[in-house]
DNA sequence: GCGACAG
DNA sequence: ATCTTGTCGC
């Protein structure tokens, strides 16, 4: 797949938060994404043990969820892992599997924010930027904002606010486990953000797509086979 | 100054 | 994220 880098890595904290401030007014809040159109769905994630990092992206069916195509990538971690700047330490090895990538997926669901970060521009958000597909932010836990816990159903959802802006939906995928926070990384609107993430949770907390990506990227880790190459 | 803080 | 066994709960 497509992967258009903008912009160095080899920044120190501070030049990467006002690169962030720079970059967030070129994400695009929409257009709305017709799930009827959806043939393929990826999930990245990142696995790692010191400063090796271990990426992989996995490609699924929708909304069958049956995984077609995995790749990893595996590369140094050269940033620290500071809160607000994931972006800077897991994009380089994410890029690397995406760019393996051969089928034409049309949307990318990552485990971290995508608009639900402090300067508008998290890791989903800023690798999205270098996509010509949409991208999403399904993160496990919450970073910045507040938010109402949502009804204990399944498809229950609240919204999530920071300093008086709505940047995400904290939804509950599962009747009673603990919900997911969404949010629009690129090229989406979050509406469909949180339909196709629902779309991709039918039986577990968390997307299919963030799941497989999950297993794989452990496998590689651990030096067995990431699978489907 | 104090607390919070994706993975 | 990763380090780790058994264990509480539906």
């Amino acid at each position: 797949m497509r992967v258009e880098v903008t912009h160095p890595f080899d920044l120190t904290p501070a030049e990467a938060r006002r690169l962030q401030g720079e970059l967030a007014p070129r994400v695009e809040k929409g257009p709305p994404l017709d799930l009827s159109g959806v043939r393929y769905v990826a999930g990245a994630d990142v696995s790692t043990q010191g400063d090796e990092g271990y990426a992989t992206v996995v490609v699924l069916t929708f909304p069958g969820l049956e995984v077609v195509e995995v790749k990893g990538y595996e590369a140094r971690l050269e940033f620290p892992y500071v809160p607000g700047l994931l972006a800077f330490r897991e994009i380089p090895p994410v890029v690397g599997a995406l760019r393996a990538i051969e089928t034409e997926v049309d949307a990318v669901i990552f485990d971290a924010h995508g608009l639900a970060h402090p300067r508008r521009l998290g890791l989903a958000s800023q690798l999205g930027l270098f996509l010509d597909v949409p991208s999403i932010g399904c993160a496990k836990s919450l970073l910045v904002g507040k938010y109402e816990e949502p009804g204990v159903e399944k498809g229950s959802r609240s919204e999530l606010v920071h300093r008086g802006e709505v940047v995400g939906q904290v939804v509950r995928t599962r009747k009673g486990v603990s919900p997911v926070f969404v949010s629009v990384g690129n090229r989406i609107d979050a509406q469909s953000a949180v339909e196709l993430v629902l779309a991709c949770s039918p039986k577990y907390r968390l997307p299919e797509t963030t799941r497989q990506a999950h297993n794989a990227a452990n496998r590689l880790r651990r030096g067995e086979e990431p699978g489907l190459f």
